[in-house]
Order: structure tokens, then sequence, then C-alpha cells
DNA sequence: TTGAACCCTGACGTGACGTGAGGGTCAAGA
DNA sequence: TCTTGACCCTCACGTCACGTCAGGGTTCAA
């Protein structure tokens, strides 16, 4: 094993390999500020021991990622910085493990079709639909009766693609004046009014006055207290009475 | 709702908006050709309803993390890419999620140590160790008896991060030669033997000759069906009969 | 006819480096 | 002494999927 000294003083390459990072990182974080290297008289940098204690904790941070200009601040500057650090990534994080278990169960979902010999149409639809079901509305599912679930199911199916993303569109463009709304407040009610009714119609598009599917839709709605976090958030949009039309 | 016909034409933001995606990504995927627009006389483009069928098709792969060069292969080319493509994408999405979860609980070990008010340094020390344990190490430790892991943890606790650090060069200047060697080939032995004590060393200065943790060490390797499958791999380059010092 | 709301094409910015280009430094061997 | 090779340095452009102006043209309703 290689004998250290307190007082070793490293060159690029030597310190790169001693953290496991390149040359380049070293450049690149001596250029940003954020590991300065002293210059011996020819130029060459170097690096001593406490210079691997401050890599290490940069290294760290960036694996939970944080970016470079954030852990500047972190390591020089208030202590409380870190925390919140920690929590905004840690709400980052959950959410793209959320999109990424999402890709993967629609990769998962693919794959078996590709054992029946599928055609690339068909595993692109099925990829679709993976990812659509999961990410909105694959937890709504459960409250809809096979019955119910078949038909809602055969109209998707009837739609054509563009059908569908016009409805889709819809639904956004209705959130979007929504949350404008709701930011800039509402001075004779004539846009909440106009906005209840797009809701009534969505509504109405959604279950094509279909029994079952209305009596689904009224179970989904009655069990709002036990919707996912992200979704109770949206939620706190249909709180205002003036749309409580479901 | 708005009605449809099928020989509907979209300007760029209409179309922009039906399918979820903003104008700038229409320029974008139509100057890579990955989906070009009719233009108009004007110069305007395009896009019917065909092109929305394409334009989710390309959004879902995107969405799995395929780049758009490759997807304008998938689309266009052969159809076996595209399960190429996404057993590619399972791998690497697997990783990043193994990566991800890591993160995610170094984030939450060391937010339980803001609850007790614990300093910056000391918060990062605990990061720096749940990423390197659950990393590499972690699932290893099950192999050692209690007061085995107390004494690792001992030693651990009493190098310097500049030690600790040379350790693991070592460590991955031993792997890397180890694969030079079976890319290259070994002419005269030489190489193996020395590769083959320097091994025998790093075991020694890791196990410090304490028979508790060799008897751990030992039931680890015996193990080694068992292990997990990115460990399997690595494995591989130990059943080369020079190497098994263990 | 004027203004709002569209449309177009460049072209630079983002983040964390990778990858050369072009040139200097230094120690060991011929 | 010269050369070779392994280091070192500083620009500066490339990556990827767009975001974001800047500068200028088109269309439609009031």
């Amino acid at each position: 094993m290689a004998q250290s000294s307190p007082e070793a003083r490293y060159r690029t390459q030597a310190f790169a390999q001693l953290a496991g990072v390149t040359v380049r990182t070293l450049h690149h974080y001596d250029r940003l500020g954020l590991l300065r290297a002293k210059r011996s008289s020819n130029g060459y940098r170097l690096y001593h021991a406490g210079d691997l204690e401050r890599l290490e904790r940069i290294s760290a941070l960036k694996f939970l990622g944080v970016p470079l200009a954030h852990i500047g601040r972190i390591l020089d500057g208030r202590p409380a910085s870190l925390s919140e650090e920690l929590a905004a990534q840690r709400r980052a994080l959950r959410e793209k493990r959320r999109l990424l278990d999402i890709a993967l169960s629609a990769i998962e979902e693919a794959e078996a079709g590709i054992l029946d010999g599928k055609p690339t149409a068909v595993l692109l639809r099925r990829i679709i639909q993976a990812i659509t079901m999961q990410d909105n509305t694959g937890w709504m599912m459960q409250y809809y009766s096979p019955a119910a679930q078949a038909k809602i199911a055969e109209r998707a199916a009837s739609f054509t693609a563009e059908m569908q993303a016009e409805i889709s569109q819809a639904w956004r463009q209705y959130f979007r004046d929504l949350n404008a709304l709701e930011r800039e407040g509402d001075q004779d009610g004539k846009r909440a009014a106009e906005l209840a009714q797009r809701h009534r119609e969505l509504i109405a598009a959604f279950t094509g006055d279909d029994p079952e599917i209305e009596s689904g839709l009224a179970a989904l709605y009655r069990d709002r207290a036990n919707w996912p976090t992200e979704m109770q958030e949206k939620l706190a949009e249909y709180e205002n009475p003036d749309v409580q039309t479901t």
C-alpha cells in the first residue's frame, strides 16, 4: 500500500485518481471556484489532503442531484441551506422515481408483446397506453366496475388519436384557465360560470351519459380523501365552490 | 367540444396545444427531420392528423429515455430496432433507479440527523457514508457477524479520508489492470502473478488480519452464487484461476 | 389602418463536463 | 546533450433537447 504523510501534495492526475474523478472535472471545479487548487511555480495545480475532504463532499452532493452552483453555496455559505437543498432534492427525486417506474413498467408491458411477435405499431400503442394510464388515470380505474372499465376502454379505442388529443387538450386548457382565474381573481363571476360549464361538458364527454361510468366517477369523487398526494394537490382547485358540479 | 374533420390542418401553435408539446419542440423535430411538416404558400408549417400519431409515438419513446436520433431510426427503420432499444433502455433505467434509491435513502438518513440539530459537517459525513455503503458494500454486511461489523466500522472511522481514498483508488486500479490483462492476454504470467500479489495485499489491508473479519469475508465469497446481479458480472473477473487467492 | 396574435429563421444559453488542439515542463535513458 | 514520453496548462467547441430572445413577416378582426 502507498504511504501517505500529512503534508502530501498531489498533482492533478494523481489527485483525480485518488478521488475517483477525471482530470477535466478538477479543471472544471477549479474554474468554477468550487475547489480551488494552489499553484506551483510552473503553474501546475497542487492539491492536498484537505482538498480531498471537500471534493468528497462535492461528489456526494452531486450524486444527490444538487447542481454545482448550489453545492458551492452549501459548502461556503450558511448551514441551513443544506437542509433546504435536501428537502428540495427529496421531492425532485421522488417525482423522478415515479416517472421512472412508469417508464419501466411500460417497457416491460411492451416487451411482453414482443414475445408474441407483435408488430412495431402495436407495441408502440401499448407503450403509449401504459404511460397515459399509469401517469394519470391508472389508480382511478379501481373505482369503476369491470363493466364500466370495459366500456371506458371500448370508447377510448373507438376514438382516433386526434379526438383523444383534443379531449386531453381541452382538459389541459381547462386547468390552465382555472389556475389563471385563481391567480387573477374573478370580478363578476362570469369566467367562473363559463369554466363550470366547460367542466360539465368535459365530464359529460367522458361519461358519454353511461350510468355505469357515471356511478364509478361518483364513487371516485366521494373517495377523494384517499387520492394520491399529487392528485390531492390538484384537487384543491376543485374546492372552489363555483366548480363543484360533480 | 371542438369538432374535427379528417382533413383538419393545424398550424404550429394549435398542433402543439393539441399534442401537449411546445412550439419550439415542433420546430426542433422539424429541423431534425423527425416530424417534417408541410408548408403553406406563406411558409407556415401545416400539420394534419397523421402527424399527431407520429408525434405521440415520438413523445412516448422520449418518455422512455430513448434519444431522438434513435427514435428516428425506430420509426423509419427496421422494426427490430425497437426491441433492441427497449432492452437497452430497461437496463439503463434499472440502473438509474438503483442509484436514485441510494440517493433517496441517503437524503432520508441525513434528514433524520437534521432533527437532532447536527451540524453540516456531520450530515455530510452521513450522506457520504450512506452512499458508499449502499452503493458498494451494504449488501455485503449481512455476511459479517455483529462483532465483525463493529470492527469494520471502527477501523473505517479510524482512517483519514485520504487513507480511505488511497485504498479505494488501489482497488480501482487493481480492477482496471485486471481488465486490461484480460483484454490483452498474458504472455509470461508475470503480470498475473503481480496482480495476484496486489490482490492478497488489498485483502490483508481490509481484514487487518482480524479472524472475525476474515471469516465473514470467507462466508461472503462462499455465497457468491447469491450476490446481486451487478456483482455477479464483476465476479467473472475473479474466475480467472490466477487470481483465486481468497 | 392599426393592433394583436400569430408565423418564420437564426443564434445564443443551459449543465457538467468530454474531447481535442496547440504548446510548455520535467525526469530518465541513449 | 538530446530526445522521448508522460505529465502539465489554457482555450474552445461538442454534447442533448430544447428555452429564450431578436428581428422581421403575415393575417385577421375592430
